[in-house]
DNA sequence: CCGTCCGAGTTTTTT
DNA sequence: ACTCGGACGG
């Protein structure tokens, strides 16, 4: 490699960065702070090591969402093709994406079916409450959801059904454990995978399975793993396993950000990553070129509350900027009008919408921003309200390609099995689905043979005419090209029978603005657009088949629906205010943030009161949150909050108290939304008191005004007292003084 | 077998 | 507040 190579790519690095990039010797862990310029490290040093004579082919980099990995094959892509070279042949992917891959390449050595499915989270649930059922555990105390986490558990620790059966210790651990096998048969029947399988399965692979773990290592010599801090153990395994011939492992991560413990992250895999590997490089990036001095340093004083940390000092290399901002607001609908008073203002001033983000803590506090932001005709995209593809319709149409794609779907099957109505409830699938399981034959077998399992003529024919259906349509997709995917999938929206269904359906409701056929016609659309993608970056030799049929190329699509993300969805280029949670937002960036709902409850979230731990966790998310602001940040709460249809008085968050001396405190005016009807009460109005005010009492002295609401004839004001606490007092006969 | 009504449970964050 | 599942009447 000449000088002159290097020089050109390691321009404009400082000498951290560079160092990450070159460092080729063994184990490299890199603690890439907010801002740091992470994946400018890593797409220089993929370059780099293709520049330096690496196989294109033999780098791996996973990713933490699909978004990630097609913006770093672009990004690596521009770098090589100025010396001409190419980065298509990079495996740049997901950790699930990455596992479907392979099991699809090793499924008969991994044990599992080839053409397989992978459930989503609502046939994971059906799944689970089915495998309830079979196991006839007394489900009382047990909930599917609380069960899921747990086999989820054992799936991230490797532990299989048998074993977790034999190490139950208890009544209750015995019964989740029976859940589970059962839970793994009724997977295993539908020749479907969890999202969990898709890592375990793997790592389980390479680990017992010599051959294919001489092969995977000699294929992927290079291997770089991204936000490292949240991963978990059975992930950890596989990336060990991978790495430990050539140890050409570079991970990239940052302790402070890990938000994902609860879907079973370790942060052990960062922090003790030079115990799993005693010759490891360790570089810090701590130098932040994202945002202002302010925001960092609140940011930093924020987290350092935490004790599960590495230490690191985080400075940027910006100016002083703008201190972060706080507004408590009298409740929700006031903090919308606040956040979109920011927008408006930031706009006035030149900033366009796309660089403005409003963060919130839970999907379910999006309702009220994105009204508010539709009241003032300004643009938005929320990233999920709710996903296209968990749309009722849209399921149904998946379902019947499921079906088409793996016939031993049961899930899908049961799902779109009446749907829409054609005489074939559930007394006689359940009798079908008996004599099936009887036989011991697959479902879709007995379907086509229903007269043996005893139902009504009625029934029997509906069963058969599907069944054929179904094999109709696989036949058409095994004859046909992959370029016809879209119109087979029209095809079977029509003939299925749903097409016409929901026209109905949307015909009775059409006041309702959304139209159901209209979002089947989109499935089909992005089916083409798809297919059209792939072609266009031509076949990319992965560890999974090339497609030629209209059937490989509705299993890969299937494939990319079922393991798409939220932030998968987000574009920076729609010129849109975006808003998304807090989750959502790892690794992005925007000159203006907005975080909402800084409550105690909120953020931290209710569910991480008690153990500090995830209480760690929530200070995480906020530093998060607080470090994807380039220029302006400001952070807001409401003072009443209505949830689930009960209106409640909030506790401030914890994280503001702790912020406290980094932030500017406005005082709330709220005047933008005086002709709101849902204030409490209208005395309030006239006497301009308002929760969120300061106000003096000549007893009490100054405290700040928690909520008012009408008491007999008269008007109750709550206030929190700085010096004597919470205090209800009459307005009428407290002498309350308005500081503003 | 199908539609409607009623009551119960909501479960943070997501691949 | 909202959705899902179960019971009941057509």
């Amino acid at each position: 490699m000449t000088s002159s190579t290097q020089s050109s790519l390691l321009e404009g690095l400082t000498e951290p960065q560079q160092k990450a990039v070159l460092y080729q010797d063994g184990p490299l862990l890199v603690l890439a702070g907010p801002g740091s310029g992470k994946t400018r490290v890593i797409t220089h040093r993929i370059a780099h090591l293709v520049r330096s004579g690496e196989l294109a082919s033999s780098i791996l980099a996973v990713t933490f969402t699909n978004k990630a990995a097609g913006e770093m094959r672009r990004r690596v892509q521009t770098l090589l093709s100025e010396r001409g070279q190419d980065a298509t042949r990079i495996l740049a992917c997901t950790f699930h994406s990455f596992g479907a891959r392979v099991l699809r390449g090793y499924a008969a050595e991994a044990g599992v079916a080839a053409d397989f499915t992978v459930l989503d989270a609502d046939d994971q649930a059906k799944a689970c409450k089915q495998a309830m059922v079979e196991s006839g555990e007394g489900t009382a105390h047990l909930t599917p959801r609380t069960v899921l986490n747990e086999i989820s558990g054992f799936k991230d620790l490797l532990i299989s059904s048998d074993q977790a059966v034999s190490e139950a210790r208890d009544w209750r651990a015995r019964s989740v454990a029976r859940i589970y096998s059962v839970y793994e048969k009724v997977l295993r029947r539908s020749s479907a995978l969890d999202f969990d399988d898709l890592l375990c399965r793997v790592a389980l692979l390479v680990r017992n399975h010599e051959s294919v773990r001489n092969q995977l290592q000699k294929r992927f010599r290079n291997i770089l793993v991204d936000e490292y801090q949240d991963t978990n153990h059975a992930q950890f395994s596989m990336v060990l396993d991978l790495a430990k011939q050539h140890r050409r492992l570079c991970v990239v991560g940052d302790p402070d950000q890990s938000i994902y413990g609860w879907r079973g992250a370790d942060l052990g895999n960062i922090l003790k990553f030079e115990e799993h590997f005693p010759d490891a490089r360790v570089v810090a990036l701590g130098e932040n070129f994202r945002s202002t001095e302010l925001i960092v340093h609140a940011a930093s004083v924020l987290v350092q509350n935490n004790r599960q940390r590495r230490h690191k000092e985080l400075r940027s290399m910006r100016g002083a900027g703008e201190a972060p901002r706080y507004s408590r607001c009298m409740d929700e609908r006031l903090e919308a009008a606040r956040v979109v008073q920011e927008a408006q203002q930031a706009s006035q001033n030149g900033m366009p919408w796309r660089s403005m983000a409003v963060l919130y803590r839970m999907n379910s506090m999006s309702r009220v921003l994105e009204e508010a932001f539709r009241r003032e005709g300004i643009p938005h995209q929320v990233v999920r309200g709710t996903a296209f593809y968990d749309r009722r319709e849209v399921k149904d149409l998946v379902g019947y390609l499921r079906l088409v794609a793996n016939p031993h779907d049961e899930l899908a099957l049961s799902r779109i099995v009446n749907v829409p109505p054609r005489g074939l409830g559930s007394t006689s699938f359940s009798k079908i689905e008996l004599h099936a399981a009887r036989k011991g034959i697959p479902l879709i077998d007995a379907m086509a043979a229903p007269k043996e399992a005893g139902v009504l003529a009625r029934a029997a024919t509906a069963a058969t005419a599907l069944a054929a259906k179904i094999r109709g349509w696989r036949h058409s997709a095994e004859t046909q090209s992959a370029e016809s995917l879209s119109d087979m999938l029209g095809q079977i929206a029509r003939e299925s029978g749903l097409e016409s269904h929901y026209l109905a359906e949307d015909r009775e409701a059409a006041d309702q603005g959304e139209s159901r056929v209209e979002n089947l016609a989109q499935v089909v659309s992005a089916a083409a657009e798809f297919v059209a993608e792939r072609s266009m970056q031509e076949s990319q030799d992965e560890v999974g088949t090339p497609w030629g049929t209209a059937l490989d190329a509705l299993r890969a699509y299937l494939e990319r629906i079922a393991l798409v993300s939220d932030s998968d969805n987000f574009d920076p280029e729609r010129g849109a205010v975006t808003l998304m949670t807090l989750h959502a937002a790892k690794g992005l960036e925007f000159a203006l943030v907005c975080m909402v709902g800084l409550e105690q409850g909120s953020l931290p979230h209710a569910r991480s009161l008690d153990a500090s731990g995830d209480l760690e966790e929530e200070r995480r998310l906020c530093f998060v949150g607080m470090t994807r602001a380039e220029d302006r940040l400001l952070l807001t709460s409401a003072a009443v909050r209505t949830v689930r249809g009960q209106t409640l008085a909030t506790i401030e968050s914890m994280f503001i108290r702790e912020l406290n001396n980094e932030l500017v405190h406005e005082e709330e005016t709220n005047e933008a939304s005086d002709d709101d009807q849902t204030l409490p009460s209208h005395s309030s109005h006239r006497s301009g008191l308002r929760a969120g005010m300061r106000v003096r009492h000549p007893l009490f002295g100054i405290g700040t005004v928690e909520g008012i609401s009408p008491r007999g004839s008269g008007t109750a004001v709550r206030v929190a007292f700085a010096a004597v606490g919470h205090k209800t007092l009459m307005l009428e006969f407290a002498k309350l003084q308005i500081l503003g």
